[in-house]
RNA sequence: GCCGAGAUGGCGGAAUUGGUAGACGCGCCGGACUCAAAAUCCGGUGGGGUAGUCCCCCGUGUGGGUUCGAGUCCCACUCUCGGUACCA
């Protein structure tokens, strides 16, 4: 055996009888309990960074753990490899997107390796493989004829020197990122997948995630959905037939409506400036329209004139630069009384504000200060007077109904989901749009619409690509150009790990087996829209009938970032900790130790030179300790009865570690607790061994269980230690340890003696002492007795098993 | 502004349910081994008082509260981080 802890030579020992032996090709085994865990793919950038082995190393050990308590384990590793970064480096160094890409994907591969982590490689696969993406456009012809894919019109940036559309991202002050010109906005025609349509199904399924999502990721999610529940309103406009739309959250303060607001962008107004000057002039004046005037409240009448719903009464029409087209109906009812943006325009243009809620309370609302927002009481309301906002909300909102001038809706911020992307280095859009037929999809048997990877990105696609017969009526018609947002392919992977070999169908009867996804592992970056997208393609494909279940991730854990000198690690900040060279020196155990010992998953992870050099020294202490007691491995098991005091104390601290390393593998999730417990119980075991105590029965048990416990973390000098001491079988298929109750009990134990919730003594007493018996040794010990001399005893309160804490109060 | 998370030694962090605050690791200090260094091992390490090991006081962002007892629960505030923002 060797002396001296090797990490390469243990590595490539442990690493090749996992591959030898396809350890980690998972296979269906119905009736098996299976366990289906997945880190967030990683796009391939060239190589790991921390961040990466941090994501993987959590979701290694948890993948291990399962395994050890005897689950069907499936754990796949892909990549995510359309995107940008491809295209700008084709650009910079001449090379094809395609190849750039695979050569990163190679070189990440075996970074991943060589890390030990235990995916099953059979299934790996790219979301730029064409029997990836071709399921892809198979799956968006099937919405666009079920109608949850449509075209409209959207606004894009266009870099008008080099001719492309840019990504926000791109645009920096205005400008493009690679040209410098400033950027400007164009209408074009993009493909959208109607996401609102599951908006209140992706809403309300998230209250069922509660406890197995972390909290925080839920509440972004419906912030982001953004639900509100409202009135719509129809007020008439004179000299027009068209009514005008609003959306109010208060229709109790209808009352109070004293004048209309539009967006700028509102047909209404559009249509008014081509025949008003002094309205064409605003809506041209920058200084009244820019981003930074809309604190300045400007607006503009229009010279029209709106009709109250319930009063007729007379309310003139702006433009306000502050209401948004994109959200509700772009035009508002202003309450200036209850609404501090509207109380603001109507100081500012000199418009009536007129008071319709008062507090409940009876107090007055000082209107002149600001508008008062809160629910109140119904005033200058007509037959509404007295109402409480609660009731008026409900009375006003009948009486539109009942005058079919209103009616209850919900609103919610997220739009319908934009796919086009004006880009080579992605999944081509499978349309043809022909002449006279339309928008027609590319038939079935003609899909995969492969890429060419063989084209440079800056080059024109050949006429013979774009032009084509259309499918429908044989004329000749154009391919759609664009590709599809990135997100859509990280968007259903999980599911395709399943049956990455299916190739008759996006998915099979082995997704059903494998899927939701049982524990999810991934960066907090990710909490909005790829975790939304990913929930919203479930339930796309639960509705094709392709998979079960109506979530694809039945618990979530959110990884921090990894920060160096306070900061997120980024060239920018040159704080970049490059995991290779550690690897190098330390070895791949020792990486993991490290960064699930350094902290807490969920917390954000401050990098530490040193902190990586303790871990590199308890594995050592390890090694060594389990070298120079190899005699155990022939030890008969432990007899508790001939175990002295100090010996039957570390068997304890043996089973509590037990006990709490499951525990921590089981739900909490908190790696560095466990890793301590470890630790400290090597520590014992060293101390015990330097008394001369160190019986090989008792050493044998704990290096047995201590193999098992540190398995999931650092499976190579388990795997090699397990074998070198001639243990049944191989680490990774061992039983995760359980703790002996028998070997938990305490014959005497220390409690905790507190004066008025102080500590002041500790005790060494029976464990199954009486409640009289304690209380009078509590009482006669001396250092208790000096804080309770002279004074009265007014209650002693016991905490079994552990603390007595006596109140006294002067005589 | 709004939503969410957090604040514990020089540092990363422990402390399932209110019950010995500071586990474990890093760093630092002292010692052993060595010609020396590295490696390794041993001891110490929140602040203060009394100065030896016995003991006392203070201490978990700030100020209040509940409780026999609060890092943990409640109220108010400060700061940090993440998200989001004229959403009618």
């Amino acid at each position: 055996m060797q002396e001296r802890y090797d990490p390469e030579a243990v590595e490539q020992e442990a690493q090749e009888y996992w591959r030898e032996n396809e350890c980690f090709a998972a296979k269906e085994r119905p009736g098996a309990r299976k366990f289906y865990c997945l880190s967030m793919f990683p796009y391939p950038s060239g190589r790991l960074h921390m961040g990466h082995v941090r994501n993987y190393t959590i979701g290694d050990t948890i993948a291990r753990y399962r395994r050890m308590r005897g689950d069907n384990v499936l754990q796949p590793m892909g990549w995510d490899a359309f995107g940008l970064p491809a295209e700008n480096a084709a650009l910079e160094r001449k090379v094809l997107p395609g190849a750039w890409t695979r050569d990163n994907i190679q070189a990440m591969r075996e970074q991943l390796q060589r890390l030990g982590f235990g995916y099953d490689w059979r299934r790996e696969f790219a979301t730029c493989d064409p029997e990836y993406y071709r399921w892809e456009q198979w799956l968006f012809i099937r919405l666009f004829e079920k109608g949850l894919a449509y075209r409209k019109k959207a606004l894009v940036n266009w870099d008008p020197v080099d001719q492309t559309v840019l990504a926000n991202e791109q645009v920096i002050e205005g400008r493009g990122w690679r040209s410098g010109a400033p950027v400007e906005q164009r209408e074009v025609e993009q493909w959208f997948l109607r996401i609102t349509d599951y908006a209140e199904e992706l809403l309300g399924a998230l209250d069922h995630l509660e406890g197995r999502w972390p909290h925080q990721v839920l509440q972004m999610q419906r912030n982001w959905i953004g639900r509100s529940e409202g009135v719509e309103i129809r007020f008439a406009l004179e000299g027009r037939e068209e009514p005008l739309t609003v959306f109010t959250t208060r229709p109790d303060t209808l009352m109070g409506t004293t004048y209309m607001a539009l967006a700028p962008g509102h047909p209404i107004v559009q249509e008014i400036s081509r025949t008003n000057k002094g309205l064409h002039d605003f809506l041209n004046h920058p200084a009244q329209t820019s981003e930074e005037s809309v604190q300045d409240r400007e607006g503009h009448p229009l010279g029209l004139n709106a009709l109250h719903p319930l009063t007729g009464e007379e309310l003139p029409v702006w433009v306000a630069n502050f209401v948004l087209m994109e959200y509700g109906s772009g035009a508002v009812m202003s309450v200036p009384a209850h609404d501090q943006r509207d109380w603001e325009f109507a100081h500012h243009h000199g418009l009536p504000i007129r008071q319709v809620i008062a507090p409940a309370d009876g107090s007055e609302a000082d209107l002149d200060a600001e508008a008062y927002t809160e629910w109140g009481v119904l005033v200058n309301s007509g037959a509404f007077d007295g109402l409480s906002s609660e009731e008026g909300y409900a009375a006003i909102t009948r009486q539109l109904s009942e005058q079919g001038r209103g009616e209850s809706v919900v609103r919610y911020r997220l739009h319908d989901w934009g796919v086009s992307r004006q880009r080579r280095w992605g999944c081509p859009v499978p349309m043809i749009h022909c002449g006279e037929c339309g928008v027609v999809p590319v038939p079935e048997k003609d899909l995969p619409v492969v890429l060419d990877e063989a084209l440079p990105p800056e080059a024109d696609l050949p006429e013979d690509w774009k032009t084509v017969p259309c499918p429908k009526c044989g004329r000749l018609a154009q391919r759609d150009t664009d590709t599809f947002d990135t997100f859509v392919e990280s968007s259903w992977y999980q599911a395709r790990f399943c049956s990455h070999d299916a190739d008759d169908a996006m998915l099979d009867e082995r997704a059903r087996y494998w899927l939701p996804v049982d524990q999810y592992i991934g960066g907090i970056e990710h909490a909005i829209l790829h975790l939304l997208y990913a929930r919203y393609f479930h339930k796309l494909m639960r509705d094709e009938g392709l998979v079960d279940g109506d979530e694809p991730f039945a618990h979530l854990l959110t990884q921090g970032m990894v920060l160096k000198d306070g900061h997120k690690m980024s060239k920018s900040w040159g704080n970049v900790v490059d995991p290779e060279p550690l690897i190098e020196r330390y070895g791949a155990d020792t990486v993991r130790l490290f960064v699930l010992f350094a902290s807490p998953p969920e917390h954000t992870l401050e990098w530490s030179d040193s902190g990586v050099e303790g871990c590199s020294r308890f594995l050592k202490r390890f090694w060594r300790f389990v070298h120079q007691h190899r005699e155990c491995a022939s030890a008969a098991g432990v007899e508790a009865d001939g175990l002295d005091a100090q010996q039957e104390e570390l068997r304890r601290k043996l089973h509590e570690t037990i006990r709490k390393a499951g525990h921590v593998a089981e739900q909490r999730h908190t790696f560095n607790t466990a890793i301590a417990a470890n630790m400290e119980l090597l520590n014992d075991l060293m101390h015990l061994s330097e008394a001369g105590k160190a019986e090989p029965a008792l050493v044998r048990e704990c290096l047995e269980a201590m193999l098992r416990m540190l398995t999931p973390i650092v499976p190579h000098v388990s795997h090699v230690l397990w074998r070198e001491l001639g243990f049944d079988g191989v680490a990774l298929e061992q039983p995760w340890p359980e703790a002996d109750e028998a070997a938990l009990q305490r014959s005497v134990e220390q409690i905790v003696v507190q004066v008025n919730g102080k500590v002041r003594a500790q005790l060494e007493l029976a464990a199954d002492i009486s409640e009289d018996e304690l209380q009078r040794k509590v009482l006669d010990n001396a250092k208790v007795q000096r804080f309770t001399e002279g004074k009265t005893v007014v209650r002693i309160i016991q905490v079994p098993h552990k603390l007595v804490n006596v109140v006294v109060r002067d005589a």
